[in-house]
DNA sequence: TATTGTTATACTCTATAACTATA
DNA sequence: TATAGTTATAGAGTATAACAATA
């Protein structure tokens, strides 16, 4: 009974430097988050992707899909399957530019605007879940600290 | 000139309640460390993950691919093929248990211990250059943050 | 020539299910 | 029956390259 079994809970087990390095604490953090964000949403359809591509289309009503693939750094190739999956679930409306034909004005159906106001929801939900574990002013502090963190990589 | 072109750099571009909310910040920084450490030790053939299994490999030598998994959190069969890209690659060996013919013992090889050595100075690079833009005691305050916040999600 | 956007293709990471071998 | 591990398969998510339409 006090054998130790290999598979049991980690009796001594020793992560080395990776508790330390803010690299491997941010990609844990980002998992546990992006695995209750999918438990909690899962069923609307919306990825957690696809719910700040929605965010910004609505602050943004007819943005183009270059100028949004620069500000989410992803390939145009890339952002242009999203929006065709977000335009086929009939959340997003694609609207060619009179004055330049080559561009598509991308803008919120009623329906997505309908979703997005669900997922927001869940998402704040889950904002407020991680202020239970925060002190005061400490929200504040770390969306600063990661954006500087984030500023010394972005190009 | 001033005419305002829909590819030109976001000039009044709203991102919503994005930035207020840590799930995003989060996934931003990953993102950038990510794609910061994919472009340094690239060249190496070690992804992320990778680092992050042979540093524990290192530091739990004999380790059964069953608990590493779980404390990796992802599916045995998930891990199964990491280990054998690294088993194929020289970095590491696996040896069948004596007492139990079901385990294999994970262990670094020679190569394995001197690819992740190598790894290990870029990653430890990197994190000196975040603390470029960090306050003293900021990183032991983020990592412990980051930890509670995991914590509030990890079941 | 340059830009917006799509499609084809491929690669990585992940999970589920079905399987073998061992206990 | 239960556990360790592998393989087959599938689904996200991503990028690169080639292309069409427009400027």
């Amino acid at each position: 009974m006090t054998k130790v079994k290999p598979n049991a809970a980690p009796p001594g087990v020793d992560f080395g430097r990776l508790p330390g390095y803010i690299g491997y604490q941010v990609r844990q953090t980002q998992s546990a988050i992006f695995r209750d964000i999918a438990r909690s949403i899962g069923g609307l359809g919306v990825t957690p992707g696809e719910f700040s591509l929605l965010t910004m289309l609505e602050a943004n009503p007819g943005l183009n899909s270059v100028t949004l693939a620069r500000l989410y750094r992803l390939d145009k190739a890339t952002l242009s399957l999203s929006l065709k999956r977000l335009a086929g679930r009939g959340l997003i409306r694609t609207e060619r530019s009179a004055e330049d034909r080559r561009y598509y004005a991308l803008r919120l159906t009623t329906a997505g605007r309908k979703t997005l106001a669900r997922v927001t929801r869940h998402i704040e939900e889950q904002e407020r879940a991680m202020d239970a574990v925060l002190g005061p002013g400490e929200r504040e502090q770390i969306l600063d600290a990661l954006r500087r963190i984030a500023g010394v990589f972005d190009r």
